[in-house]
DNA sequence: TCTGGGGTCCTAGGACCC
DNA sequence: TCTGGGGTCCTAGGACCC
């Protein structure tokens, strides 16, 4: 089982359409303008010597490298070199049978062999064939993680990286992460790591022998045990190629200077359009409508309705949308307002 | 003037029905 | 007058990931 991740994509891709950035800290986020409200959504390993990481306020990144090249998100750009990259991942053969590729966002694609559990010959081997591959398809370098399951996989590819392979197995599991702390794992935030903390567990080992039924009390019947199958280094799922269909589209936005009161009810028609855009090009209809409002104090509130009937209409969806802002404070400025549109199911279901 | 924008999945609790 | 369970649907919100 392989795991494959591009390296730095977004600045990647930047630098192949501008070589002279090569070697030059870049950042890539929001609309490249440093005074905006804005995050980091890729740094180069250059930039990222200097401290700025993925998810950092382009403001503190500025402060941080304020001689890095800024540089705003060019959505359809990623999107087509991300298709190259997964059209040469899919066409790979793997002992003479054809790859199963599951693909995870714009950068990452788990690949097996067969059924989707298997592997064939060295998989080493092939992981540094499938770099070359990629590199020489589409000049991008990527990391390749190899593991006896997704879990170890993914987790392998970023010790491997930059540029690397790594593998991680049942074997290795406990000398590579026994010691780590639970936020190592995949589908452990911080959030969920200080709950087990205070439940005592701290590393992944603590995790691995913990009581499940604990764990289930704490969690829930199916999170419980999840975590604990993830101390474990335990994931059955298989790679699954089925493409992704999507259940729901939105958009949100957080405004440059907040919001009045009396400003909301259009911006919050603006962004249903948009959603309703976006939904048109599935050809399913919305069956339910969420809202979401950010207070200038970062509190934030959703809130959902279903419609009496699926609709594509955007009279009927704007007023459902603004109608949800009944049930919200109405005294504060508003930072940030987003509208998603969740569709009806295609036949026969997900 | 720290803290984006796109998603998915899970849980809790209330309403309602039998 | 008091009151058990099971089941489903719906909404709010938490948490995670890329």
């Amino acid at each position: 089982m392989l795991h494959v991740d591009l390296d730095q994509f977004l600045a990647a891709v930047e630098v192949l359409r501008r070589p002279e950035l090569a070697g030059l800290p870049v950042v890539v986020g929001g609309r490249g303008v440093v005074t905006e409200r804005a995050v980091v959504s890729t740094a180069s390993y250059e930039a990222r010597e200097h401290g700025i990481r993925s998810g950092m306020p382009l403001r503190t990144a500025h402060k941080k490298c304020p001689d890095a090249v800024f540089l705003p998100v060019d959505f359809p750009v990623y999107e087509d070199a991300s298709a190259r990259v997964m059209a040469t991942l899919r066409s790979l053969e793997w002992g003479g049978v054809p790859v199963v590729l599951e693909v995870l966002g714009w950068d990452e694609a788990f690949l097996g062999a067969g059924d989707g559990h298997g592997e064939l010959g060295d998989p080493v081997a092939y992981a540094a064939a499938i770099r070359r591959a990629v590199l020489d398809a589409t000049s991008l370098h990527c990391s390749v993680g190899v593991g006896n399951n997704k879990l170890q996989a993914k987790i392998a590819t970023d010790f491997g990286k930059p540029r690397g392979v790594f593998v991680l197995t049942d074997e290795t599991w406990f000398p590579h992460m026994g010691e780590r702390p639970t936020r190592a794992l995949w589908g452990v935030g911080a959030k969920i790591a200080g709950r087990l903390s205070s439940l005592g567990i701290e590393t992944v080992r603590d995790l691995a022998s913990s009581d499940t039924e604990t764990l289930a009390g704490e969690f829930g019947p199916t999170m419980g045990p999840w975590f604990h199958r993830l101390g474990r280094g335990v994931d059955t799922s298989p790679v699954d190629a089925t493409p992704w269909v999507p259940r729901a589209h939105g958009h949100e936005e957080t405004f440059q200077t907040d919001l009045e009161w009396h400003e909301v009810p259009d911006a919050v028609r603006a962004l249903t359009a948009r959603a309703l855009a976006s939904i048109d090009a599935e050809g399913r209809p919305a069956m339910r409508v969420h809202l979401k409002v950010r207070y200038r104090s970062f509190f934030t509130l959703t809130r959902s309705r279903k419609l009496p009937e699926p609709s594509r209409d955007l009279a009927v969806l704007g007023d459902a949308a603004v109608a949800l802002l009944d049930r919200v404070e109405q005294d504060k400025q508003v930072r940030l307002l987003g509208v998603r549109l969740e569709m009806v199911p295609p036949e026969g279901g997900y």
